[in-house]
DNA sequence: TCTGGGGTCCTAGGACCC
DNA sequence: TCTGGGGTCCTAGGACCC
């Protein structure tokens, strides 16, 4: 009797190269070939988002501070992020990629998985139809990429990382665990410095010691992670998200904004301020998205850098600023050692639920009210920008931010002062 | 060196219910 | 007055990713 064996999935990465700073060259050419840091100023508080391959040699890398970065590379060119950009360059990316396979899945604005299981017969064996792809994205948006292929999103994942910059590589099926073995446990897509220093302690440097140990010592040591971790020795999608199905969407869980000063502050005014703005950004991105929230929750931290949470869960969800701005004021006072300076404020909304049910008609016509006053702020914002409308003029002192920032993702971009 | 902003997932303890 | 487990929800914090 015949059995029928599961296909082998084929899984590309693809992965655009120094994606933030290769989009900023294309709207700057005179950047090419120069040391080139995308995240803010040499003197911002804030951090590199991307780092020119000219840049990287002298030691510059993404996650790094921006003051850190200028002492490494004083000759660099250093400019702010430019979101809007990189979403627009992003949805070409995205064109591209389904012109090549349906079953496409941005895993974040500059990389993607493709499953190309059974596209043979259109687009030939995997490393025509990579090179195809490559070429192809190059032609239509100008990028560089970096392509890996295996048989599933980790051995993909890693490949890719392998291939960089402007390669492509194939791990053949069946090679996965001798690719595997020589590299850092740290290339492990989930590995970062603690569970690699916790790795070290037991011996594990590389791929090969981990998928030396067998799975119940791993999950003993690690828990459900250490399971996982042992399957990913092998190359497997073990556990979670890696799992899941290419291309099968998935839900937001959460919403937040935060914001960190130029200069720490301990003034009431401004803080709560800041605190209505992030409530209506965060409602806005609700209003938008058409979701409703429960949980309400605070972020707060000091000069020091200790930073907390404080959580409150409503007993029906909500999208309005103002309900999310009560309750965040509300766990701010309760929580906030008075007088201390603060270096970043945060609110974040998840429990996201159908719209509440159990209001009285009352309440609900109540609320209706205020959602159409609050459309027609959303739409004053599209077409004047954030700091046009604000419903901070109903705080004690009608006080306004001294300084505003950008509206979405980067850092250090446009910290103007008024 | 002095540490952004937007996310996901996991753990662990306590409350509360059966 | 001493003492069960299991399930679910809530909250706080932390690791990790881009």
């Amino acid at each position: 009797m015949v059995q029928t064996k599961a296909v082998a999935r084929t899984i590309f990465h693809v992965d655009m190269d120094a994606f933030f700073v290769s989009v900023e060259e294309l709207f700057d050419p005179t950047l090419k070939g120069k040391a080139v840091v995308v995240g803010g100023q040499r003197h911002e508080r804030g951090v590199v988002s991307a780092a020119s391959y000219e840049a990287r040699k002298f030691g510059v890398h993404s996650a790094m501070p921006l003051r850190t970065a200028a002492k490494l590379c004083p000759h660099a060119t250093f400019v702010d992020g430019h979101p809007d950009r990189y979403r627009e360059c992003s949805e070409k990316v995205y064109l591209v990629l389904s012109s090549f396979s349906p079953l496409v899945e941005m895993a974040s604005i500059d990389e993607a998985y493709l499953d190309m299981t059974g596209t043979q017969r259109l687009h030939g064996p995997p490393l025509r139809a990579a090179h195809n792809l490559h070429a192809k994205m190059k032609a239509e948006t100008q990028l560089n990429c970096s392509i890996g292929i295996g048989i599933s999103r980790l051995i993909a994942k890693v490949s890719s990382a392998k291939a960089k910059p402007n390669g492509v590589l194939w791990i053949v099926p069946g090679q996965e665990a001798k690719f595997l073995a020589p590299l850092d446990i740290r290339d492990i897509p989930g590995v970062g410095k603690v569970t690699e220093q916790n790795l070290h302690g037991l011996g594990i440097r590389k791929v090969g010691d981990l998928a030396g140990f067998d799975d119940s010592f791993l999950e003993q040591q690690f828990g459900k992670w250490g399971l996982a971790l042992a399957g990913k020795a092998r190359g497997e999608d073990a556990g979670g998200w890696f799992d899941s199905e290419v291309g099968a969407d998935v839900d937001a869980k959460s919403i937040s904004h935060e914001h960190t000063y130029d200069q720490d502050t301990a003034d009431l005014e401004q803080l709560e301020s800041t605190l209505m703005r992030l409530s209506e950004m965060v409602g806005r991105r609700l209003r938008e998205s058409g979701l409703h929230a429960r949980t309400i929750q605070l972020k707060l931290r000091y000069e020091d850098f200790k930073t907390i949470t404080r959580a409150h869960s409503l007993p029906g969800p909500t999208q309005l600023d103002t309900e999310i701005f009560e309750q965040v004021r509300a766990l701010f006072r309760k929580n906030w050692r008075n007088g201390e300076k603060v270096r970043l404020l945060g609110v974040h909304v998840s429990s996201f639920e159908g719209k509440s049910d159990q209001q009285d008609l009352l309440e609900d016509a109540r609320r209706q009210r205020w959602q159409q006053a609050l459309s027609a702020a959303d739409r004053l914002r599209d077409r004047f920008g954030e700091s046009s409308v604000s419903l901070a003029s109903g705080l004690k002192g009608g006080f306004r931010e001294r300084t505003h920032e950008n509206p979405a993702g980067l850092p250090g971009k446009g910290k103007t002062r008024e």
